[in-house]
DNA sequence: AAATATAGTTCAACTGTAGAACAGTTTCAT
DNA sequence: ATGAAACTGTTCTACAGTTGAACTATATTT
């Protein structure tokens, strides 16, 4: 029983690392070579988040503030976001996409399905939706188990 | 149909992120301060594969060599991987854990099993499994897909 | 009004990455 | 056998990302 969890983890860490490392360097080549793949990831974000925050963007980023004004200091002055202070609160700052940033944005989306697509077709459209849904209950099970690390 | 494979791609990346980065975290989190989550992942390389290279290590770790060479010094300085030329062809070098490394891994590794091993309990057996297999599979697709981007 | 909390920035030190130039070693063609 | 080509790994420089502590500015609490 132990073992095979230990066996579980193990499979788990090494199809993990594959699929991450390669998905990863296939993404860096395919999307312009000036934006680097964890700003795409940041820009998801800010894409998808209404009113989008630094402390917003550190959390789900699992990283601190100042890795995020680093990013986002390079993702301004490339001209791809905007801060605009919020006034009636002045020490929030939210990030928005310009309109050069929503088209460089836009590329990349696409340059990414270009490349995640076509290994979609090797599986049953059943086995897809069944590995995404696993995919979103780990990730939601993870997310609400914030600090906690035992249970 | 695109759409559904645009709809299951954006899920996908979602999901992804959120996993990638708190587990990460989490794994940081536990495992020694002095060792970072890349260093553990190549000592789990270098631990799976008899006679390890640094050839071997950028290919896998989709990464240059010189990328591996700073690692590895970094892994050396701290006494946990040794090299060892190859005495038939003295180009190769050889990467092995030190008696030290060893314990350090070791105690990684059990750190990494107790932050991962809770979860799987929230899953039937049968759906881990599959889970899993898709996940090799995919590993796999991308693996002999090297440089064909299409197809 | 003063103390406390919050949002974000700055700074220094470090890890990881890329790519070009390089050194040493082996293989191969002539 | 010799010189060219191929291969393994290192060095170097420049940059992206991360951390954590110190700091600024603003808002909230008491």
């Amino acid at each position: 029983m132990e073992d095979e969890v230990q066996h579980w983890i193990n499979r788990y860490m090494d199809a993990y690392m594959m699929v991450t490392r390669q998905v990863g360097a296939r993404i860096k080549d395919s999307i312009a070579a000036d934006t680097t793949n964890d700003q795409y990831q940041i820009l998801r974000l800010i894409n998808a988040q209404e009113q989008c925050t630094s402390t917003y963007l550190a959390e789900t980023f699992c990283v601190g503030k100042s890795s995020i004004t680093a990013i986002i200091n390079r993702l301004v002055q490339a001209g791809i976001i905007e801060r605009t202070r919020d006034e009636n609160d002045r020490r929030q700052v939210y990030l928005s996409m310009s309109e050069h940033g929503k088209s460089v944005f836009e590329a990349a989306e696409s340059q990414v399905h270009e490349v995640v697509a076509p290994y979609l077709f090797h599986f049953e459209k059943k086995d897809i939706e069944t590995f995404i849904m696993m995919f979103e209950k780990l990730a939601s099970l993870i997310q609400n188990d914030n600090g906690g690390k035992s249970q």
